[in-house]
RNA sequence: GGUGAGGUGGCUGAGUGGUCGAAAGCACAUCUUUGCUAAAGAUGCGUAGCCUUAACAGCUACCGAGGGUUCGAAUCCCUCCCUCACCGCCA
């Protein structure tokens, strides 16, 4: 969320960079700026008057000990009591509803977010490789995904309804050994620590990373239990340190985590789209940084880095646009996409978006870090996909797809998936 | 799931209704002294909010969480959560 004293002391300019955003969040900054001086109000008087009766029942205790007669003061402190109770509770619900208010503000766009409306406006910030060429039609991954007994949606469909899949055979095997070929490339390559996190989580822990309260629709509740399965490795992995202090040497933080994600994509375009493009269940490694305001934007770069080392090393086509203020989500700060080439879509698909948040998820979760003058200061969180799976599936069955309707396995997966090609 | 014990500041740990935001010790920081790879002493040392300021200071809240009793709660009552031990069950 967003620091109330910045709203407070520079609410127009605080406007003028949501401006920037899809949507309209000038009348919510102007609601939470009049809660706060309410708040404020209510809150120094209760002070004020919880003061008068600390001292007074001091008093009581004092007198009593020396044999005096209180109960004309004791009234007095009575009267004051009901008076803290009922500017309590003013104060109270004030408080609820500017902290409600301000977890439905988004945050503010970088100023090195490039500005725009939609997703068309988007930049690109660079390609790598080039589009393979085919000497026959290349196919869908649907098709060879049951062709080579790969991918079986019937099967998803009748054990959970449309937009699951069963992986089977070479592909279930395809599938683990790109996991671990993306945790071996992060870990021993790029500095993480691998995290296994569990994959139901706490209401808490989604407020700190910013899908609730705001989209609560999007992700499975278990109401027996009130937990919520995970859309992204994000949330348990950025909690980690929720409501923690974290000593300077501890930064930057750097872990990266394989879970299975869990998306209802309700109301979402695309839900409908054939093949494995949107499930309402995806793998995925995530990469989840914490670092100082200092380092972030160059973390950002590296993290990004990262998820393209994936890519490249398999030889698949991509390019990374940067997301304009339009376009970006809501606790971002700054994004970028990666997207891969697809030969049998057609299409580049997006396997990663790599995000700086600033300071927006770590004051949500309450984290903090002490700095080289022992004073505590806000962290700023990143993460990004390293990468998607099931769409990085689609690239790769597609791109190294030959004539015969076999599958290549590039060089550098061999090793994890154990043989040269599939069928 | 059952029974028992327990949750106090970075850690250990005292505190069962009234100058307790909390003794003491450890750790840490600064200073002093003796000196040498250590010792002694002094001081400081939680978080957040409010109100203010050039700065200090002041006030309020927080002793697992939330309620309750009371003029006054770390301390009494209720509910919940968590940890540990043993038992049961179990991948």
């Amino acid at each position: 969320m967003l620091d109330i004293r910045l709203i407070r002391d520079t609410p127009d300019q605080v406007k003028q960079r949501l401006a920037n955003r899809n949507g309209d969040f000038a009348s919510l900054v102007d609601e939470v700026q009049a809660i706060d001086t309410q708040r404020r109000a209510a809150e120094t008087e209760r002070q004020k008057l919880q003061g008068d009766r600390n001292r007074i029942s001091k008093e009581i205790g004092i007198a009593k000990k020396n044999g005096q007669d209180t109960s004309a003061i004791e009234a007095e402190v009575r009267v004051i009591g009901s008076r803290i109770e009922e500017i309590g509770r003013e104060a109270d619900v004030a408080d609820a509803r500017q902290r409600d208010l301000l977890l439905s503000i988004p945050n503010l766009p970088h100023e090195a977010c490039p500005v725009g409306s939609t997703a068309e406006e988007n930049p690109e910030v660079r390609v790598w490789g080039t589009k393979p060429d085919y000497d026959f039609q290349p196919k869908d991954h649907t098709v060879l995904g049951a062709a080579l007994g790969m991918l079986d949606f019937e099967a998803g469909a009748k054990i959970s309804g449309s937009a699951f899949v069963v992986y089977r055979a070479a592909g279930a095997k395809l599938e683990r050994a790109l996991i671990s070929f993306l945790l071996d490339l992060h870990t021993t390559q790029h500095g993480y620590e691998e995290i296994s996190p569990p994959l139901l989580v706490k209401a808490e822990c989604l407020v700190g990373t910013g899908q609730l309260p705001k989209f609560g629709d999007q992700v499975y509740h278990s109401a027996a239990d009130d937990l919520y399965l995970i859309p992204t490795a994000e949330v348990p992995v950025t909690n980690l340190h929720r409501d923690e202090i974290l000593p300077l040497e501890r930064l930057p933080v750097n872990y990266a985590a394989y879970t299975p994600c869990f998306r209802r994509e309700a109301g979402s375009a695309g839900l409908g789209t054939r093949g494995l493009i949107r499930m309402h269940q995806f793998d995925k490694v995530e990469l989840v940084k914490i670092t100082t305001p200092e380092t972030s934007m160059a973390e950002l770069e590296s993290l990004t880095a990262n998820a393209e080392k994936v890519l490249q090393l398999l030889g698949l086509h991509y390019r990374v646009i940067e997301l304009c203020t339009g376009d970006i989500g809501f606790g971002s700060a700054k994004t970028y996409d990666i997207e891969v080439w697809a030969p049998g879509q057609g299409t580049y698909l997006e396997v990663s978006s790599c995000s700086t948040f600033g300071d927006y998820q770590a004051r949500r979760m309450n984290l903090r870090y002490k700095d080289e003058n022992g004073k505590n200061r806000i962290p700023h969180t990143l993460n990004g996909s390293g990468t998607a799976l099931a769409r990085l599936f689609v690239a790769l069955v597609e791109t190294y797809q030959q004539a015969d309707g076999t599958i290549l396995i590039p060089e550098a997966l061999r090793g994890h998936f154990g043989a040269a090609k599939i069928g």
